[in-house]
DNA sequence: ACATATAGTTTGACAATCAAACTATATGCT
DNA sequence: AGCATATAGTTTGATTGTCAAACTATATGT
């Protein structure tokens, strides 16, 4: 007999899944390649940042992630901002018609989030958001 | 102010940033690509399944997964059953040694799902698992 | 039985990726 | 201060992953 802790894990999976399958469908609408759709997700979500830090949170190496920065800002979707303080460093961030991308972006996680959670009374929402942002801050 | 609902909505990105992150770590260690690793975790999680199947799932076309598992079948992970009823399908499993990977990886999610609710009594696990079941059974 | 649809493979062109070499700047040590 | 070492990002060359389209084989519908 599984635990529920393993039931959960099996869980988690399966959302992790269905997830992925849901970006992937969203992303070949947008004709952009998985990773640079990623990117603008994670420059909207955490704002802009170094490229060696968004190289990390993409999954991919700085020398691979210096062609695909240079093909958003060849979309104009995102810009190189010079470090402040740091002149080797350059901060990668959405410029407005990346964000505007995003944010559309972000819209259709809104939509697929209302479906997921269609029988959640208010209350089970915020539960469930309790339950998250405990999980979030233990990664 | 935002609602609890986009708040929620966030929190599954972040939850879902992290655990790609984390997955993309793994993977990194197998020295398999990740849409190799992908497909044993969808093999073992779901069984064995057609080629176009799992082609939907892994997010590739048939084309390149029929390469993909060419490889997977040379590394004895999985095995290329022919379909009992329609001879143009093939039934793609995981082998012996296939099987044994998805347990290990398996148990790597465990650890991570042990990690990330370290906090939670029995009784929050066991919620947790009914609201993950309810917004899986909706996807 | 014939047209059409579907499952999977193969092929040729293209895109993504990495490792390693390289430039520029920062940091640490003596 | 000065020199060695570390770090941020780019470039390059080779490799791998991917797709679209053509192809074979089998199934389905009329």
């Amino acid at each position: 007999m599984k635990s529920n802790k393993e039931k959960l894990n099996h869980a988690f999976i399966e959302f992790y899944e269905k997830l992925s399958a849901w970006e992937l469908d969203i992303v070949k609408d947008t004709g952009l390649s998985l990773t640079l759709v990623h990117a603008v997700e994670i420059l909207g979500a955490f704002g802009a940042m170094p490229m060696k830090t968004l190289a990390d949170k993409v999954g991919v190496t700085t020398g691979t992630l210096t062609v695909q920065v240079d093909k958003l800002v060849g979309a104009e979707l995102v810009e190189r901002i010079p470090h402040q303080t740091d002149r080797r460093s350059i901060l990668v961030g959405l410029s407005a018609k990346g964000m505007a991308l995003f944010t559309e972006h972000d819209d259709l996680h809104l939509q697929l989030t209302t479906q997921l959670t269609a029988t959640f009374s208010e209350q089970e929402i915020t539960q469930l958001l309790v339950f998250f942002n405990r999980m979030n801050s233990e990664f």
